[in-house]
DNA sequence: ATCGTACTACGATATTCATCGAACTTCGAC
DNA sequence: GTCGAAGTTCGATGAATATCGTAGTACGAT
């Protein structure tokens, strides 16, 4: 292939791509609602093995790409690891304050 | 009966009840946006039967049964008529931002 | 009481989707 | 190359749900 480097970004919707109705879907599932929990918690990203769920490892991944096509979450591979990280920027630039208000959440 | 009243609020959750995972899968729905974007432009509430909508009365009935069971509207009787209104004190201090940040976007 | 309006409840249907296991791909290590 | 680890993809399945039409309820007006 005619890939030179060794990280690269997965597919995702641009920021003016982004539709509220699906973001809000995406976060409106418990799963889905952890895992953007977990990754608000870190800078960094959070691979998809790392994520403690109660879920298979299929499930997981299928999750993890709701979240990227639906614009919540990007994802950059790193060897054989897939880190997804939350598009804080494009959220709060889109819809100021939705993503505080959802992480205020007691649970 | 024993109703003495014309008037009478039907049952929704408490503000503690409320969770937010609900609240995001109601949101989530393209016509229960609509909907709540319509409640958002009046402080009164707005009856069923006046929300045009692409769906039948019983759609409509039934989306704003699962906004009141979710927490996002409070629907009181009136006469024949069922007036819905959002619940924007409730929200906001529950999820403060989320609902400005929802009703911020384009579309 | 009768009628019409406003809405809801019920049953049916079709679609969406969360979940799983198994097979496959990709990458690093040996 | 071979192996194992990390993830994805592919059905399949069962549950949830958006939609509709019809029937039923509740209320106001006559």
């Amino acid at each position: 292939m005619d890939c030179v480097s060794t990280s690269k970004q997965l597919p995702q919707p641009d920021r003016d791509e982004i539709r509220v109705d699906a973001v809000l879907q995406a976060l409106g599932e418990p799963v889905r609602l952890m895992i953007v929990r977990m990754l608000a918690d870190t800078s960094e990203g959070i691979a998809c093995g790392e994520l403690e769920l109660p879920v298979t490892a299929s499930t997981r991944a299928h999750h993890l790409k709701m979240l990227r096509e639906s614009g919540v979450v990007s994802t950059r591979t790193e060897g054989t690891r897939r880190i997804s990280a939350l598009r804080r920027e494009d959220l709060d630039a889109l819809y100021p304050g939705l993503l505080d208000g959802v992480l205020a959440a007691k649970q």
